[in-house]
DNA sequence: TATGAATGAGGTTTCATTCAT
DNA sequence: CATGAATGAAACCTCATTCAT
């Protein structure tokens, strides 16, 4: 079971937004594209972005932005492909291990360090959710999928009687998983709280709100 | 001890933004024009909405509107003005009763009541805390406020050892509130899921969570 | 049996290509835009000509443009309608007259002269065929139309016998339509010839070509 | 005498636009381009295509077309080099035959024939000549030239008392060419006609308009 | 020669805001 | 107060042409 990172939209697998360009010059300069779009848009939000402040920050003419991508919303596809791997968990069991307990403050924790080490691209995408139904729907899909994961291990600890019978898998996941995130954002991202503190609160408000007991 | 609206900014206090008109006619030309704002800005989101289309909205011309407001921010604030009493809990005790369940579940209900009935503001807000600086720090003065009571509320339920004493008031507040509000954004908003699932399981996780025992 | 003037398309009736402005002022604005845009259009072509042009020849920005058309097509759809009256045959009889011959010689005399009056107008119009499958279907319509009138006429003085009875009547019609409206454009647009000697080689040629025969 | 093929423009002659390249392989690049620039034309339009689309269609590189033109006009010249010689006819006899009623039979009957199979080109080609003013004198030119030509078959024919006295000579071949032209691109381009009928029309109106009597 | 990425002038379009009536 | 036309800065996007490799 592990923390709530909806934020990540689940973009890549076989789904490229745009043809990547044949030449290792070409390769650079898209990466350089979307390099100076992750600066831009975590610097002035999505709204705020125009493309020439994405041209002027990698330093090319308007023009190459086309050459790349077809509009705003691909490039920022592209940004969320590129920080995805930062904001994946480092891979703990999906299912409950021995020590469930454990298992959920690794998982918050990895989460949370994440979530601050992206701070500004967690911002940037509870800020772009609204702007296109498309990223919307990414979110909302990734958040789906994770919740179902975490309702079956739920269901799985309430079977071996070690978790509150009387709760809602699935809503229960997505109750909790909406509380990491969304105080995250705040804590995290807003206000600038000590994460050692979240941490604590959270892995212990888990654990009671579940009643786990001890295996 | 209340829900989490913090999605509610606490704006107008004693300072109106804008002077309201003199004239019991300008009073009612104002008045269309909120309403109007509301509907357009529901129906097409805050950056999506031009002032044209409020006008329209209100049948009225374009320049009227800057007898009244001097930008879209500010009408904007206007029907934040509007709602907030519906947003605003009925009046539940600020302070643990004598039975703090029955005042959990009493103001969560309450909250996510009030959400529901007022689902497309609510997403307007959390939309329009993006675009603007200024509301977004509406909304966490708000929010700020809102956790400190409920910390107040859960540090004298501590001391009277009915709520788990290894919790960190303020933080705990803050967890609670962000579980039930993104809770209802996504459940209520988003997807359309039972309200009694929602409340039942919320609820039984707050008592949990907090280790409350029966008074 | 009149001309050839397919080149004015049937634009007018109920198609009213923009909603007019609700007031005197409104109403000046468009029109001096739509004389502007006939200047513009005739003086650098339809591809040639900017909207900047046109905003700049009438003396105003840019933004107006938009008040009144959405679209470079739909100003020029305008110029149509302003004009059209002008190009239009002053109302010569549809069925062969006790005459066929001064029929014949008066139509083409009214075609040709309008054609000259309006040299750069007609010049526009073959041009803006080429950009807009509408603008080409407008034409062929109108040329279509024009040629069954005349197609019926023919067939009504073969009837009579006097004309070659060996021709199919609507397919005459169209190539000698076609004779006048090409002619008219390479010898009054391009070349700069005497239109009285354009005439009574037309004329002549019709004569000759029906086979018609003094009543 | 012939038909009106004043829409093929005589280009090149001993003029080439542009130098033909030394190498083999440079003469097949070349030709590549401009067989993929005539099969872009065609199907978009001059305006409607972009360079891009004619080295796509060429399986080559966008810089590859500027080793060989210098501008999309040029090798639109080439283009039409290419196929100047289907226009033309196949070889008749430019001035009067003992029957010239056959020769004109024979001469429309080749014209409509190339124009039908070149019916996308020759739709290009009064496009065209509304772009740029080099290729509407390029047209006219021809035209001239070829009214010229039978104009003096016209006046030969008058001498000989073949044909009505009382037509200008080169007035009547500039309007009977100009309906062969129209007509053909009307029945056979925009519309799709029958042929024969046409060139029964056509054949039958000539020989009435000239007055014609069998030498 | 061939390549294809890079350029940037040039056009279109939007819309918050002003202003004359 | 109300009107609605007029404004023009600001963004977007295209594509012929250049240029480094």
């Amino acid at each position: 079971m592990t923390g709530a990172p909806e934020e990540v939209p689940a973009l890549a697998g076989p789904t490229r937004t745009t043809e990547l360009p044949a030449t290792a010059r070409g390769l650079r300069t898209r990466a350089a594209l979307v390099d100076a779009a992750r600066v831009v848009f975590e610097r002035d939000g999505f709204v705020g972005s125009r493309l020439t402040d994405i041209t002027k920050e990698a330093g090319m003419a308007t023009g190459t932005f086309y050459t790349y991508f077809p509009s705003k919303d691909e490039i920022f596809k592209a940004v969320l492909e590129l920080v995805q791997d930062e904001m994946l968990h480092p891979g703990f069991p999906h299912v409950a291990d021995d020590d469930p307990i454990a298992v959920i403050e690794a998982s918050n924790r990895a989460y949370l360090m994440a979530y601050q080490r992206n701070r500004l691209l967690n911002r940037l995408m509870h800020e772009v959710q609204w702007i296109n139904p498309e990223f919307m729907e990414l979110r909302q899909e990734r958040a789906r999928r994770f919740a179902e994961r975490n309702a079956r291990s739920i269901a799985d600890l309430q079977k071996r009687g070690l978790v509150d019978p009387f709760l809602d898998p699935l809503m229960t996941a997505r109750a909790l998983s909406s509380m990491v995130s969304r105080l995250a954002l705040d804590s995290l991202v807003f206000d600038v709280d000590d994460v050692e503190l979240v941490l604590e609160t959270v892995n212990r408000l888990w654990v009671n709100a579940l009643g786990l007991k001890r295996a």
